[in-house]
DNA sequence: GAAGACCTGCTA
DNA sequence: TAGCAGGTCTTC
């Protein structure tokens, strides 16, 4: 569920919590696969001892710069989420890792569906440039690189890193583009057009506070359990069938990618 | 590209 | 009970 707002949402509540400067005194893993390729013992003994220097972020990995030799590199994949607590340690019930901070700080790596993964590296790889950051000419330069379609090519890491399904269909509708148009066939005004529809959507939804749908068990909720601001906002993504904001037409859904999709099929072309 | 794998829990 | 989910990997 998490996409860059909502990962940047986290980095900065963690910041503002206090999580950098400590050291990390104890780490508990509870899912074995959340380290992998690491055995829990490995990465215990990897992590344990160092200190949280910085928290950065590169599209929807968070990086827990260590003192160490390598970075503490998260991905909440689907469900994944973080948590704090203070003094003695409980557990939650889909806790996968926690880290035990100094001054008695417990942080809760959550994930009820398992697919998040904490690595250590220097940095995560495969990753295009992040899409709070990417200028134009970079965006405009891969962009006349393939012929591929466009909800595919937003959704490629190693194209533009952080967008996900919610902001790559919010982006295509805002820049009036069909999820299935091909790159090739964009003339100049719609390439800008893309480039400004993808940085306003990730930095709307940054905002305000990320982007929280219905109320479902994997919704994303930020660190203090709260919901994005930005689900409100969202003009297309989970509309199916209800009147597109700007002519009124019913909104289509399909699968492209195998991903579900939305637009409308008459503002988007 | 497409399809399956990885997983759980909610909704219809 | 079947179907679906904000993400990526691997294997055709």
């Amino acid at each position: 569920m998490p996409e860059l707002p909502e990962v940047e949402t986290i980095r900065r509540q963690l910041r503002e919590a206090g999580v950098n400067g400590r050291v990390i005194e104890t780490v508990h893993v509870e899912w074995p696969r959340t380290v992998d390729p690491l055995s829990p013992a490995v990465f215990r003994k990897q992590v344990a001892g160092c200190t949280i220097e910085r928290l950065s972020r590169h599209g929807k990995w968070l990086i827990f710069e260590l003192d160490g030799e390598n970075n503490l590199l998260v991905h909440l994949r689907m469900t994944g989420g973080f948590y704090l607590s203070q003094g003695t340690l409980k557990k939650g019930p889909h806790d996968r890792a926690i880290l035990q901070l100094s001054g008695g700080l417990n942080l809760h790596f959550r994930d009820p569906r398992k697919f998040g993964r904490m690595r250590l590296g220097a940095f995560p790889n495969g990753l295009g440039p992040d899409a709070m950051e990417i200028g134009p000419r970079q965006f405009f330069q891969t962009l006349e690189k393939t012929n591929r379609g466009l909800k595919a090519l937003l959704l490629d890491q190693s194209f533009i890193a952080g967008v996900g399904n919610i902001y790559a269909d919010e982006a295509l509708f805002e820049a009036r583009l069909h999820p299935e148009r091909r790159a090739g066939t964009l003339s100049e005004d719609e390439k800008l057009a893309l480039y400004h529809a993808v940085t306003q959507v990730i930095q709307a939804g940054v905002r305000n506070g990320g982007t929280s749908l219905g109320d479902g068990q994997g919704n994303y909720t930020d660190l203090n359990g709260n919901s994005g601001g930005h689900g409100e906002r969202v003009k297309v993504y989970g509309r199916a069938g209800q009147p597109c904001v700007v002519c009124g037409n019913p909104l289509s859904q399909t699968k492209v990618t195998q991903r579900t999709t939305v637009f409308c099929a008459h503002c988007q072309k």
